[in-house]
DNA sequence: GGCCCTTGTTAAATCGTTCCAATCTCCCTA
DNA sequence: TAGGGAGATTGGAACGATTTAACAAGGGCC
C-alpha cells in the first residue's frame, strides 16, 4: 500500500516559497499593514497555494493561551445541557475556537479537575454551568486568568458575564395566558422551595395575577418533578372538591402527568380545566393532549455564553461584563386554548 | 484589587528547584528507569510542592500530536447522539484526553470543516458519527495520519474500527418477545427501506419468527417514524380486520403513537395487543402505557469509540482494527406483559 | 555630502517540552 | 593506576509559530 502521510506545510515552506522570512509570512497574515503590497499579495498566493494554516498548539504556546474553549456541564443527557452545548458549539464554530466538551455527571471532583485541565491547557475561556453556588472554585480559575461566563446562574458583573433565562418572566406569561384565556382561579403545581427555577417561576405567576382583579392563585408543592407526582396531583384535584380553572406547573413532567392524572378520573383537558407546562421538551409536543408550554430559548443561552467569551477575550480592554437575560416564550398547543378575544384588548 | 496572577511552574522552575537538568524532570515523569531512585524521588517531590503539570499544548507541538480527540455528531439535539457525546467524554476523560465536540448540523461542509480544523491541530484522533456513507472524506483524515473511528456505521477492519448496536439481534429480541408472551400473528410498523436500521430490525423479527413453527410475520411500512404516523397506523389497525395478536414498532415514537391510535378506537394494550418500541427513548417510560421497548447501549458506543482510538494511538504497532458491535437489550414494560410461564421451557 | 526619518524586511529570542547524543561518575578489572 | 564499561545525568537541538529590536534602503532637509 502506496501510505504517503503529506506533511502539512509549516511557516518556513511558505517562506522559503515566497522568497521571504517567516516573520513576514507571520506580518501578511497578523499585520498586513507593515507590510509591502506586492509582497503581500505574493505570499498570499504561496500560502494558498500550500494550503498552509497555522498550527494551533504552536501559536498557543507562542501567546500564552490556546484558541480552545471550554465548555463544563453537568448532564449531558438532560436535553436542557445538550442544547446549551449545541448552541456553545454553533458560536464556538463561527468565531473559529474549538470548544472542548467537560461532562461532570454531577460530580464535583471532575467538574473540579475539569478546571483544573483547561487551566493546565490555557484555554482561552470557560463557559459553565456550575454545580453548585460556591463561587471558590470558579474565582479561582479567574485568578489563572481565565475567563468565565456562568451559564443558567447569575452572578455579580464586578465577576464576570453571565447568561441566564428569566423565569420569573416565564412563569408570569404562563399564567397570564391562563387568565387571558379565562381563567379565574389558578392553580400552580411547582417544586420545591430549594430549586430557584421554582421560585422564580411561581413569582412570575404571582406577578400576573395581581394585575388582574378578581383573581386568585393558589399552590400545591409536590415531592418531584415527575410524571408520577403529577398524575398523583392530578388525580387528587379531580377527586377534590373547589376545583380550580387552570393549572400551572413548573415542568413539562409534572404536566404530562397531571393531565394523565385528570382524564383517568374523568375531567377533560382543555375542556374542563386548562393545563399549561414549563420547558418544551419532546414530550410536550408528542403527549396525549399537546401540551401549551414555555419555550426557553435554551440554544441561546449557550451561544451567547461563547459570543460573550469571544468578546472578552479578543477586546480585552473594551469588554464591559454583561448580565444577559433572556425570555421564554409561550408555546400554544391543545392543553390550554389560546386566548378568547377578550372584550379589553379591542 | 490585588490581582496576583500566579503563573503555573514550568518544567525548568523545578528542575531549578530540585537541582537537576530540565531533561531529567522529564525523564522522571516520562521514563523514570532511566532515573536513580532518589534523584526521582526528589523531583517527584518537588513536582507535588509546586503543582507542576506538563503543558499539554507545548508536549503536543513536541511530540507532533495533541492529547485531544475529536468527536464529529450531525446533531447534539437527537439524544442518540448526545448520549454518545456523553459516553465519549467520559472515556476521554478517564484516558486524560480532552475531548472536542464537533456539531456538524447535518451540514456536509461543516463536518468537513471540523475534520480539516482536527487535521490542523494535530487531533490524537477522531471518533465519527459520519453523515453519509462517503468514505472518501473519511479516508483523507486517515492520509493526514489521524486515525479514525467510525460509530453507528461499519467499515472494513482494514481501514480502522468501529462500534455499532446489532439492530439484527434487537429485532429478533424484540419479536421473541412477543412470540414468548404468546404471540402467532405479529405485525411490524416499520420506516423506510432505506434506512438501514429498519431493515436490519425487521430482519431480526423474521429470524424471531422462522424459529417458531406456526407463526406469522407481517410488515407495514409508514411514510414517517413519527407519532402523527403511528397514531394513524394504530387507528387503521383497530378498524381493519384481520387484526394482529401484537406489533412490534422499529422505534418508540411510532409505538407511542399506535398505542394511542389503538386506544382511541377502543383496543386495549395490552389487553387486546401488545406492542414492544425500540430505542428506549423517554417518552417510553412515560407514555400512559409504559412501553416495552429495546434499549441500545448508545453511552457504550461513545465510550467504546474512544477505547479503541486511544488504543490505536498508544498501541500503535500492537493495536488490531476492530468492529466493535454492542447488543441491545429489551426492557420490559406494561405494553407486552412479560413472558407466560411457557410449557416448553419448564 | 552627511544626517535623520520612514518603510519594509529579517535575525534571533521565546514559548515549554522531549529526545538524542554526549558527558560525567563510579567502580571493576587487568 | 590506567582503561573500560555501565548507569545516571545533561546540553542542546528540535517542534512551529510570533514578536522585538535591529538593519538595510530610500528620501528629504540643511
Amino acid at each position: 500500500m502506496s501510505c504517503v502521510v503529506s506533511r502539512p506545510a509549516r511557516i518556513q515552506d511558505v517562506a522559503a516559497a515566497a522568497g521571504v522570512s517567516p516573520a513576514t509570512v507571520s506580518n501578511v497574515l497578523n499585520r498586513p499593514e507593515r507590510v509591502s503590497a506586492q509582497t503581500a499579495e505574493r505570499v498570499r498566493s504561496v500560502v494558498a497555494a500550500l494550503d498552509y494554516v497555522a498550527h494551533p498548539g504552536a501559536v498557543g504556546l507562542r501567546n500564552g493561551r490556546a484558541s480552545t474553549i471550554g465548555i463544563v456541564l453537568p448532564d449531558l443527557t438532560n436535553t436542557f445541557y445538550s442544547r446549551i452545548a449545541r448552541g456553545a458549539a454553533d458560536a464556538a464554530f463561527e468565531h473559529g475556537y474549538s470548544l472542548v466538551l467537560c461532562h461532570s455527571g454531577d460530580d464535583p471532583d471532575r467538574e473540579q479537575a475539569y478546571f483544573s485541565m483547561l487551566a493546565e491547557q490555557r484555554a482561552a475561556g470557560v463557559v459553565v454551568v456550575p454545580l453548585t453556588a460556591d463561587t471558590g472554585r470558579l474565582s479561582r480559575l479567574r485568578q489563572r486568568g481565565i475567563p468565565l461566563v456562568l451559564a443558567d446562574r447569575t452572578m455579580s458583573t464586578d465577576d464576570g458575564c453571565s447568561v441566564a433565562v428569566d423565569d420569573v418572566s416565564g412563569g408570569r406569561t404562563a399564567a397570564q395566558h391562563l387568565f387571558d384565556g379565562g381563567a379565574r382561579d389558578v392553580l400552580v403545581v411547582n417544586g420545591g422551595r430549594a430549586i430557584r427555577q421554582c421560585v422564580d417561576r411561581y413569582q412570575g405567576a404571582r406577578q400576573a395575577a395581581r394585575t388582574r382583579r378578581g383573581t386568585r392563585l393558589r399552590q400545591v408543592v409536590v415531592q418531584a418533578m415527575t410524571v408520577e407526582a403529577g398524575v398523583e396531583a392530578g388525580r387528587a384535584l379531580a377527586r377534590g372538591t373547589d376545583r380550580p380553572d387552570a393549572v400551572f406547573c413548573t415542568n413539562d413532567l409534572l404536566a404530562v402527568g397531571l393531565c394523565r392524572g385528570l382524564l383517568e378520573e374523568g375531567v377533560a383537558v382543555p375542556g374542563d380545566l386548562h393545563v399549561v407546562g414549563f420547558g418544551d421538551l419532546d414530550v410536550a409536543s408528542i403527549a396525549t393532549v399537546p401540551l401549551t408550554t414555555v419555550r426557553q430559548p435554551v440554544e441561546e443561552l449557550g451561544r451567547a455564553g461563547v459570543d460573550l467569551l469571544v468578546d472578552e477575550v479578543e477586546a480585552r480592554e473594551e469588554h464591559e461584563h454583561e448580565a444577559r437575560i433572556f425570555m421564554p416564550q409561550l408555546v400554544v398547543r391543545a392543553s390550554a386554548a389560546a386566548p378568547a378575544v377578550a372584550a379589553s384588548t379591542s
